[in-house]
DNA sequence: TGAGAGTTTTTTTTT
DNA sequence: AAAACTCTCA
């Protein structure tokens, strides 16, 4: 039985609950195994049906990891059969009669999908991110003639976010004499509202208007959601705290998990007090203290224990592990970036080589994304496969946005962001002068845009650039036949519209991919790259052919989906959770990534006061306790073998060179559970590429061109088998390109040959 | 109107 | 150093 390997106060917070339950669960305690548990035990042992389950992750990865462990555990400690499980995780908005798991933003996505039309919008609405918001409160800000260089879009985007993330409207500031960002805020809303659009933090707020206006929708979530348990409790913001609250009122069957010393997001909002009041909003909980630790040696718990200790606001306690002793925790000082990149380097091989380890067992932590730079160089130029999670972001790059734009032009017409952003691009001749005719003419008469479009000659644009406006509006409009009807064909809910009936395959004589295209050919987008011979066109058509591509890859997977899922999916997605782990490559990442994870050797780097922890200048809050708690969540991912780093120069912005000051964490580790690297890697390989001061085997040289190594490259070599989720079983046959731009040439069976991005394609070595 | 040259800004962390 | 933004000229 799967319960047995729970420890007794695994088991008791387990089974404890008919009251409000608080789990203080320190890093690597076993809380996602707790929560999985008490997930099972809900279902086979109380009899708790799957859809009266909620469970509240913080990344959808974590979502997909929870439902996937509750699926082995489920199936292994059902007797009875009829409490097997069925897929109980799906990405997808309308899977009922499942476990519904999902971080608080998909959660509400799925909720305003269904019932946002109580609140005035259609529920087609899109989500904004942060460049759309930027975008739509720029137009606002044109539209009530407030000069752009006295007002920064940028600024308002972040006192409207900060105002929201505090459930704070423009009343508010209104109060205080801040008369114009509460009248920004309005018509920005107001904005919003009319393009159908939703903002990250509305995703958030607009379930708590709909349940405070609603009563009868409320107690309708009430019904469903009898039994709520949420992760990473400590980086909940109020109105996330509101959220819970208001479902779980009544029946009190909330069981929160988080570790006071890992919250790391209260720049986002998050409020500490939320974990540390729990007790305060539901007195009668049970709490649960969770100190055991099972990842770690206890040289790592010790070190950031000795620093997190440190910080005044936080509840005493400690972990302790059964995992005794343990390897020093290696510090190395370096000259610069360059040298530090290099450094890790020859570490990373020395513990391939003579500590049999595996790249995937590896990470690589710091704490800005433009420190990636350095060390990704270095990495490249020596042919060691490795994975960048975040920084410059597929979806974010401009030619996949602008292919994204006309998607959503045509589940949202409404979308003025999505509008303006390619009305002209591919450039159709219309103008900034044409347009903002047109936009007078929409604002008087309170019409949208895109309806207006078709009226350019009654607001008095030339006949050309009215011809054209025409066009475009007539061609969104057949591809909104085109590519939404067919989807809406297909039977509701998670019916397998592939499911072998041979009149479907025939009924679809295209496959979303090639609606797509068509439409986007149509539209000039992809002979705009094709017309250049530039490689950065090339590369840019290349990004769109993913795009596509992974829009019929995710229309395989959920069967019946529309476009507006896909959408939805990639608004919601984090990179995080997009990271295949599977493959065997170093992981580079932020330290807030890596919350929740673990790795056998960690690389903390750039251990420098300023850079960790961060201080900025312009801003008089620099939160040092909140920068010690990551440096704790950092160390805390280690299971074996922690190293840190750090550079005595650092270039910023390309040219000039600052001389550092290291990192006063570094100077909080105590000293006997570090070990001081003083060899450089320069001197390193002065003596003929040996690799470190006590180690006095002699490696090969490795340089460039690399020399081969088996399990040197990534896994993609010429001739390896791999398997794509979309394509099948292939073959390699070519490679060009290193790292982020790998392409592979892959032969899959059927005689099919596609050229693939790896970094996206997600492959797996067969 | 659109392409290309020249100029400015960016870097905190992310759902 | 790179991307984003502005300006200029055809």
């Amino acid at each position: 039985m799967a319960k047995a390997d729970l420890s007794a106060i695994q088991r008791e917070a387990v089974q404890c609950i008919d009251q409000p339950v608080l789990i203080f669960a320190g890093a690597g305690s076993g809380k996602t195994k707790v929560l999985t548990h008490k997930i099972a035990y809900l279902r086979n042992e109380v009899g708790i049906p799957d859809d009266n389950i909620l469970a509240v992750t913080f990344t959808n990865k974590a979502a997909r990891e929870m439902s996937q462990r509750v699926v082995k555990l489920i199936d292994a400690t059902a007797s009875d059969s009829r409490y097997k499980a069925g897929p109980i995780w799906s990405p997808m908005l309308h899977s009922n009669g499942a476990v519904q798991v999902g971080t608080f933003h998909s959660i509400c996505a799925r909720i305003l999908r269904k019932e946002i039309h109580h609140l005035g919008y259609k529920n087609d609405f899109v989500i904004y991110d942060a460049d759309d918001q930027l975008r739509l409160l720029k137009m606002v800000l044109e539209q009530n003639e407030y000069d752009l260089d006295l007002h920064p879009p940028q600024h308002y985007r972040s006192v409207i976010s900060r105002a929201k993330n505090g459930m704070k409207g423009p009343v508010d500031l209104a109060t205080k004499a801040k008369g114009e960002e509460a009248d920004i805020f309005t018509k920005y809303q107001e904005a919003l509202k009319n393009s159908h659009a939703v903002d990250f933090d509305d995703l958030l707020l607009l379930p708590l208007d709909l349940f405070n206006n609603h009563p009868k929708i409320l107690n309708r979530y009430r019904k469903t959601f009898q039994y709520i348990l949420v992760d990473e409790y400590q980086d909940t913001n109020r109105a996330q705290f509101e959220f819970v609250k208001l479902l779980a009122q009544k029946h009190r069957h909330i069981c929160v998990v988080g570790d006071d010393d890992q919250s790391i997001y209260s720049w986002r909002g998050a409020d500490i007090t939320n974990i540390l009041n729990f007790e305060k909003e539901f007195p009668d909980a049970e709490v649960f203290k969770l100190e055991q630790n099972y990842r770690s040696t206890a040289i790592i718990l010790d070190a950031a224990h000795a620093v997190v200790e440190r910080n005044q606001n936080r509840a005493d306690k400690k972990l302790w592990t059964e995992r005794k002793g343990g390897e020093a925790i290696q510090i190395y000082a370096l000259e610069n970036e360059r040298e530090e990149a290099e450094q890790i380097f020859n570490l990373i091989q020395e513990e391939v080589l003579s500590n049999k380890r595996r790249f995937g067992d590896i990470v690589i932590l710091y704490r800005t994304n433009a420190q990636s730079r350095a060390i990704e160089d270095i990495l490249r130029r020596r042919t060691i496969a490795y994975k960048i999670i975040g920084g410059i972001k597929f979806y974010e790059r401009k030619e996949v946005k602008d292919a994204m734009a006309y998607l959503r032009l045509l589940v949202n017409p409404s979308d003025p962001v999505s509008l303006e952003r390619i009305i002209n691009f591919p450039p159709r001749a219309i103008g900034e002068t044409s347009m903002n005719r047109l936009r007078t003419f929409a604002h008087e008469r309170k019409i949208d845009l895109f309806k207006s479009l078709g009226s350019g000659l009654e607001a008095g644009i030339q006949v050309k650039q009215a011809g054209a406006m025409k066009d475009f509006k007539a061609m969104i409009k057949r591809y909104q036949g085109l590519a939404l009807n067919k989807d809406r064909g297909s039977p509701a809910g998670p019916v397998d519209e592939y499911s072998g009936m041979e009149s479907s395959s025939s009924s679809h004589n295209f496959g979303v991919d090639e609606v797509v295209t068509a439409f986007l050919e149509e539209a000039g987008l992809i002979a705009h790259f094709r017309n250049q011979e530039t490689t950065e066109a090339h590369d840019r058509l290349e990004n769109i052919k993913e795009l596509i591509n992974s829009i019929e890859e995710f229309h395989i997977e959920n069967p019946g989906s529309t476009i507006r899922d896909f959408l939805e999916d990639v608004a919601l997605l984090s990179d995080v959770d997009r990271w295949a782990d599977d493959t065997n490559a170093v992981t580079l990442m932020t330290l807030h990534s890596a919350k929740g994870l673990e790795f056998p050797v960690v690389f903390l780097t750039g251990l420098e006061e300023g850079l960790f922890p961060l201080i900025r200048m312009n801003d008089d809050e620099n939160d040092e306790e909140e920068e010690r708690r990551l440096f704790y969540v950092g160390l805390t991912r280690t299971q074996d073998k922690a190293y840190i780093t750090y550079a005595k120069q650092r270039r910023k912005w390309g040219s000039n060179t600052l001389e550092t000051v290291m990192s006063r964490f570094i100077r909080e580790l105590p000293d006997n559970l570090v070990e001081w690297k003083p060899l450089t890697s320069k001197e390193a390989s002065k003596n003929g590429s040996r690799i470190s001061s006590g180690d006095s085997r002699v490696y090969p040289k490795v340089g460039h061109p690399a020399p081969v190594v088996q399990g040197i490259l990534d896994d993609f070599v010429i001739g390896a088998w791999v398997e794509h989720k979309l394509f099948g079983k292939g073959r390699i046959m070519g490679r060009e390109g290193v790292a982020d731009s790998l392409k592979l040439t892959v032969e899959f069976e059927g005689n099919k040959t596609k050229k693939l991005v790896a970094k996206y394609a997600n492959l797996h070595r067969l």
